[in-house]
DNA sequence: GGTGCCGGGAA
DNA sequence: TTCCCGGCACC
């Protein structure tokens, strides 16, 4: 369990502003002398008020606690990595492809102030040699949330998804081991039981259990129609294979098995994205789904075209958007598998985890829209754009999902007796507003259901107050990390939106198309 | 009393 | 700008 600043941990108790207690920092707790993350778990003072102790209870696991003096910790209001010499093996955290990772401190040059650290990001196998100023290094994972870490990202990169990526990478990366064979990569979302279940499918290269999981998974999702304009694709779960064999993509999925795109996306250019999108205004790309041959879907149009000049695409609620119905399931899927993956890989002894599940059916919705002929289709301003991380979770790039940087502000554009959260492009981005018209939305929410057989929803799409599901219902106070970050900040929820606002929100959308530039 | 989140303050 | 939380409306 992750511990913050203010709460007494497990307790959920709120202790009293600023106190240090619960408070982060690093500790000798050993003797090699190496630094280990823990909480100041109690503040001990002298009766004469000359020394301070802290117990600090260490992050190991164990739940071991020692007593330290102020000068021997690490962390905000104590010692500074500058006022250390960092030992070989000292267990560090970097940002490295815009995200953190840990890694372990080969050698610390106080006189450089240069660390070199040995990394294994995903996606990698064998490590990497960094070299970081020490400023750039930590011993103590970021505070910064997840979704914000994930805002460090450079998407229009990930989004690139071109080899490239590595190699113009600013790191001072040295190959030691290992081929450069990617692996997926973990949402920064992910809590911490999801991160050593990272480290073992390291290990075990793609655990047989959890093929199963997902393929189980997939046939949940696979089973979902799309729309009334979208062939039935069921029956054709049986692709569902081997995860190696689907596509690795080095994508920021999660876990990989499921990723958006089936093959390297040839980076895109200025002319060929605008060729792409040239003459009927509609992309010359073609999405192939993830390790799905047109063979595959051969009833399903490459691109729906209704009306002559009208096309359909879907749009996910993770706010991409993808035109191959084939395709979008499996993004939906990714999206859904991401969220629900870490109760799936739950036990079922894990009471509170399957009650959330069973009691809990969590809605995922998407929105089939028509784009015109008329109307222009994403332009490259898109492709700066990043995926929104979706509090972290969710799909991999795809060179037809089109990504927003504004995720804050959901939209959701209601019909009757429906709801589909969407993202309204705000601010300052150039962003064309990619729906010639809201008329003839198809919305079908997509509803987890237990996996002993998919379900179909039939209960009122809308919720009133108090049914709608937020975070802190859905994970509960004793999983707080796992809340969406506007929840964590009493806000609202991004993560669980509501539809109390859908009416009003439907009229801004409105106010929006035409965007500007688009005549 | 629990929940969701607005508004505003601290860092 | 990010993070946090008092306080209030609602259930």
């Amino acid at each position: 369990m992750r511990h913050r600043n203010g709460l007494i941990a497990g307790a959920g108790k709120r202790l009293a502003k600023r106190s240090i207690i619960g408070t982060r920092v690093c500790a000798p707790s050993g003797d090699d002398g190496k630094l280990c993350a823990g909480i100041i778990a109690a503040v001990k003072t002298a009766a004469d008020g000359s020394e301070t102790g802290y117990s600090i209870r260490f992050d190991d696991g164990t739940g071991s606690r020692r007593e330290y003096r102020a000068s021997e910790l690490v962390g905000p209001g104590f010692q500074t990595l500058s006022d250390l010499r960092l030992m070989a093996g000292q267990r560090v955290y970097i940002t490295f492809n815009g995200r953190e990772i840990c890694g372990d401190v080969i050698v610390h040059r106080p006189d450089t102030e240069e660390v070199r650290v040995s990394i294994m990001p995903h996606g990698h196998e064998g490590s990497i040699e960094v070299i970081k100023k020490l400023d750039d290094v930590r011993v103590l994972e970021s505070r910064k949330s997840a979704r914000l870490m994930d805002q460090d990202t450079d998407f229009a990169r990930l989004a690139d998804m071109s080899d490239r990526k590595r190699s113009s990478s600013s790191q001072n990366a040295v190959e030691i081991s290992g081929s450069r064979k990617r692996r997926p990569s973990s949402s920064q979302d992910q809590d911490e039981s999801r991160e050593e279940e990272m480290k073992d499918e390291d290990d075990d290269n793609e655990p047989k259990e959890e093929e199963m999981t997902e393929c189980t998974a997939a046939l949940v999702l696979m089973s979902l129609s799309c729309s009334p304009h979208s062939p039935s694709i069921q029956g054709r779960i049986t692709r569902c294979q081997q995860p190696e064999s689907l596509s690795t993509s080095p994508s920021t999925s999660s876990e990989g098995a499921f990723s958006c795109r089936s093959s390297p996306s040839p980076p895109l250019s200025e002319s060929s994205s605008s060729a792409a999108w040239s003459g009927r205004g509609l992309p010359s790309i073609v999405d192939e789904g993830i390790g799905l041959t047109d063979d595959d879907f051969e009833d399903v149009p490459k691109r729906k075209k209704v009306d002559g000049e009208k096309y359909i695409f879907f749009f996910c609620f993770c706010l991409s958007y993808i035109f191959e119905c084939p395709s979008f399931k499996f993004h939906m899927f990714v999206c859904w598998y991401d969220f629900y993956r870490p109760r799936l890989d739950k036990s079922p002894s894990d009471d509170c985890t399957n009650d959330s599940i069973d009691d809990h059916e969590e809605e995922f919705y998407y929105t089939e829209v028509e784009l015109g002929a008329a109307s222009s289709p994403p332009t490259l301003s898109h492709r700066d754009m990043a995926r929104p991380p979706h509090e972290g979770k969710g799909c991999a790039p795809n060179k037809m999902i089109i990504i927003y940087p504004e995720y804050q502000k959901t939209l959701i554009i209601p019909r009757p007796g429906g709801a589909c959260p969407m993202n309204i492009p705000s601010g300052t981005t150039t962003v064309n507003w990619p729906f010639a018209s809201l008329n003839g939305q198809k919305q079908i929410k997509m509803m987890y259901q237990n996996l002993g057989g998919p379900r179909f929803p039939n209960s009122p799409m809308r919720k009133a107050r108090g049914e709608t599901k937020k975070c802190r219902k859905v994970y509960g106070m004793e999983h707080r990390e796992k809340w969406c970050t506007q929840c964590k900040w009493k806000k609202a929820c991004t993560r669980f939106v509501g539809s109390q606002e859908n009416a009003q929100l439907a009229r801004e959308v409105k106010e929006f198309w035409p965007p500007k530039g688009v005549s």
